[in-house]
DNA sequence: TTATCTGCAAAGCCTTTGCGCAGAT
DNA sequence: ATCTGCGCAAAGGCTTTGCAGATAA
C-alpha cells in the first residue's frame, strides 16, 4: 500500500501532466490511474480492471488497456515487463547480462567482465528465497539512434 | 555468432542430458536446439522456427514451441524474458528495483537502499546509447516456498 | 462546437492443446 | 513392441482496433 500523503502527491502529479500534455482528464483516467498509483503489487491490465470496475461497474477492458498505453506512452507509467512481447531466449546459461534495444527490441550480451555488478539487497522481504539475478541495460542500438536522424 | 568449438561443446552437452533426461534425441530437437546453440541474439519461438525451416522445411510452428518448452523446463535453455507472459505496470517512476517470485509471479519493490547497485559495463557495444537499467530479483517468495512443503 | 474518449465487439497476435501417425528406445 | 514425439489444426489467452455514441475542452 501507499500512503495518503504520496498518492495525493502523485495525482496531483498525473492531473497536471494530462493538462500539459493535452489529455482529457476523465473519470475513467482518473480513477484507472489511481488504481495503479495506490498499490504497489505491479498489477495486471486485468487487475487494474478488477479494481477499476468497483468505482467504475460500466467500465470496458478495451478503456483499460487504451489508458494505460496513452499513460506509458505519455511516462506517467512504466512497464515492469520491458520484453513481454514475445518469449526471447538464451543457450547461454553462464550468468551474464544483457542490454536491450527499447526501439527494435534487440537483444545483446552484456560484456563478459561485468559478470557480477549488481549488490544484493541486504533485506529482502521476510522468507523471501533468493535465487538469481536479471540485470537488463535498455537503451537504444547504434542502428536505431541512427535510423533517428 | 558463436564459435564452432563452442557450439560443438553444447550440443555434445545437449545430447548426453537428453541421454540423462530421457528425452528422446530426435532430428527435430537437434536442429531446434542447433539453432538456439549457434546465435546470440536471443531469437523468438518465430525466428528459432525461420531458421530450423532451412533444414527441416516441414517442421511445425508447434512443434517448436512444444520443445522450447521441454527445454526450459529440463534446463537447457533459459529465458531471457522472465515475466513476458503479461504486461505489469508501475506507476512508481523513481529508480527501484523488483523481486520477482518465480513461481506465482508476484512483484516486490526492492528496499530503497539498494537503487544503484549496479556497475555499468565500461565497454558497450558500438554506439549504444544506454538510458537505463532494470533489476530483478528472481526466487521464491514466502507464501511459495511455505506451500511447497 | 469540435476534438477526444468510451464502450462494445470483432479481430489479431502469440502460445498451448488434442489427436492420430511416425519415429526413437 | 512400447513409449514418446511430430505435424496438423483448432482453441485459448492477452492485447489491439474500428466504429458510433458520449463526454471533455
Amino acid at each position: 500500500m501507499i500512503s495518503d500523503d504520496s498518492l495525493r502527491h502523485r495525482m496531483d502529479l498525473f492531473r497536471q501532466r494530462c493538462l500539459e500534455l493535452g489529455l482529457a482528464y476523465t473519470h475513467q483516467r482518473m480513477v484507472i490511474y489511481k488504481a495503479l498509483a495506490s498499490t504497489n503489487t505491479h498489477p495486471t491490465p486485468e487487475a487494474v480492471y478488477e479494481q477499476v470496475k468497483r468505482e467504475i461497474p460500466a467500465i470496458s477492458l478495451g478503456t483499460v488497456y487504451k489508458n494505460i498505453r496513452t499513460f506509458t506512452e505519455s511516462g506517467l507509467l512504466r512497464e515492469v515487463t520491458v520484453l513481454h512481447d514475445s518469449l526471447r531466449l538464451d543457450a547461454n546459461l553462464g550468468d551474464h547480462h544483457h542490454l536491450v534495444c527499447v526501439r527494435c527490441k534487440a537483444i545483446f550480451d552484456a560484456p563478459e567482465s561485468e559478470a557480477t555488478p549488481v549488490r544484493v539487497p541486504e533485506s529482502l522481504p521476510d522468507g523471501f528465497r533468493l535465487e538469481r539475478c536479471s540485470v537488463l541495460f535498455l537503451g537504444v542500438c547504434a542502428q536505431c539512434a541512427a535510423a533517428q536522424q
